[in-house]
RNA sequence: GGCUGGGUGGCAGAGUGGUCAUGCAGCGGUCUGCAACACCGUUUACGCCGGUUCGAUUCCGACCCCAGCCUCCA
């Protein structure tokens, strides 16, 4: 079996890896924001980093998964501010920002669940975790990389050689395509480590400070929460490929200055779902969730599978086609899968090749196509069983589990099937077919086989 | 506008300096009373223009288009 190797962002290339404590990983996933429900483009990200820890564990790794929650935003008392997101979902949903986030923390961690993502073994929300960030903060003021401006208190980001490298940013040329003005602000770079209320206004979340009543910047809580549960230096973080230029950049930046790590060895990134010619984005309201999937008829595990037919790296294609086609596909594997029956022996040769393939930067798409070279391969159906399943500790298809539908048969519909048997046993084709698309009205599907008609529902 | 990444057959999507991705769809066939299922076979590709090379979809350059970030979006 090939060695794992992975994409680091950082370096920008695929290498070697190596955890950082023998047999252990430390994996920190950047979570949800929670002001509303994820999107199926959310949820591709964390199908990625799903897969990357089975492959973690595929190659014998005991992985520590933690996945924070954000759950602050700016929350101010009037509509001046519209941007702020805590805010808008507050007054949309009529719930307070507190019950807000319980309600779609859960209805995210639903999601997960029926897309059979393994739990991390930490959830951390920020709000759970003020004191740490304050310390942190309180930290970096010491050392001198803070300043504070009327609004709260920033990170110097001119104060640390190398600010951007993860991005490769080009922080003259963001200077001067800003397309905000700075106000307070020194540079374009710098970001707010702790915002204060704004004078006069009672916010729904906000916490006593050195620096005054207010609330931390964003990326702050990902520096502090992944210091107290992986430490200052651990193996691997991971998100989405927007956070790349600020929120990663900012991360690394305060942590470095902080700790002087670069917080993660390895930093890696899923890329978007496109679908249609835009990008998902929630601020256009409208945005496909894993709900109206289900309800188009589409198992979760569908959806599941139709990600891992593309490389991690790579903006998807979403369309109800495409989807329908891997559903196809799928649907074929599970009943082909279940109709080898029993489980034998593992085909080495055929892991072997699977292996080479997840361990080469997670390449699920080639390590698929293996899967099919199997279905046509002149091996035994109890090993081609034992291998998939085997496989299946990657994939998360949950071939083991899987069963053809069997839906309950009304007894006029089998009257009818009955009929048409005798009709064609007697080769009166004609009523046959009429009774065929009787049947066929009524929902259910013959096959003749072998062994009889077969109906499905 | 700046920076970062990408453009592959009808669709989705791998990969490679010179023989195959794979799946879905299509087409032909086996099976079937006809179908369905299954199985066998099979067509179509590498954005555009140059360059390097014996040979480029693959390497290099320009251009066009798409995406991300510069607006607390996975």
């Amino acid at each position: 079996m090939t060695p794992l190797q992975l994409f680091d962002t950082y370096e920008r290339k695929v290498r070697a890896f190596e955890p950082l404590t023998a047999g252990r990983v430390g994996m920190y996933a950047c979570g949800p924001t929670v002001y509303n429900f994820a999107h199926i483009g959310n949820l591709r990200t964390y199908l990625f980093e799903d897969i990357l820890r089975r492959v973690l564990e595929f190659n014998g790794y005991e992985v520590h998964h933690v996945m924070n929650i954000t759950d602050v935003g700016h929350l101010t008392s009037d509509a001046d501010s519209g941007e702020d997101k805590m805010e808008l979902g507050s007054k949309r949903t009529g719930m307070t920002a507190w019950e807000m986030a319980d309600y779609y923390s859960e209805a995210f961690i639903a999601d997960l669940e029926r897309l059979n993502i393994l739990m991390p073994d930490v959830w951390c929300k920020a709000t759970d975790h003020i004191d740490e960030q304050i310390a942190f903060v309180e930290d970096l003021e010491t050392k001198g990389y803070t300043y504070r401006t009327n609004d709260g208190i920033y990170f110097d980001s001119q104060k640390l050689n190398g600010y951007g490298h993860l991005a490769r940013l080009d922080v003259e040329g963001l200077r001067q395509g800003a397309r905000v003005q700075p106000g307070e602000r020194r540079f374009v770079t710098d970001f707010a480590l702790w915002k204060f209320s704004p004078p006069g206004e009672q916010r729904q979340m906000e916490w006593q400070s050195p620096w005054g009543i207010g609330f931390p910047g964003w990326h702050i809580e990902c520096s502090a929460m992944s210091a107290k549960y992986l430490g200052d230096f651990f193996d691997i973080h991971c998100g989405g490929e927007d956070h790349i230029p600020i929120h990663h950049t900012n991360e690394i930046a305060q942590t470095e200055a902080s700790r002087g790590t670069r917080l993660a060895n390895f930093w890696m990134h899923g890329y978007f779902l496109q679908v249609g010619d835009a990008k998902m984005a929630k601020s256009d309201g409208e945005f496909l969730r894993l709900k109206t999937v289900i309800e188009k008829g589409f198992d979760a595990s569908s959806y599941r599978y139709f990600c891992m037919t593309a490389h991690y790296r790579t903006q998807m294609s979403f369309s109800w086609d495409s989807l329908q086609a891997t559903n196809t596909a799928l649907q074929r594997l599970y009943q082909l899968a279940y109709d080898w029956g029993e489980p034998g022996e593992i085909a080495s040769g055929m892991l072997g090749r699977f292996a080479d393939h997840i361990n080469d930067d997670l390449n699920i798409p080639r390590a698929i196509a293996v899967i099919w070279d199997m279905v046509k391969a002149d091996i035994n159906k109890a090993d081609k069983k034992a291998t998939l399943l085997e496989m299946d500790k990657v994939l998360g298809l949950g071939f083991a589990d899987w069963r053809p539908q069997e839906r309950e048969v009304p007894a006029d519909v089998m009257a009818l099937v009955e009929q048409r048997e005798q009709a064609r046993q007697s080769r009166d084709f004609t009523r046959a077919d009429s009774l065929r698309a009787e049947v066929a009205a009524l929902g259910f599907q013959i096959e003749d086989t072998r062994e009889g008609p077969k109906v499905t529902g």
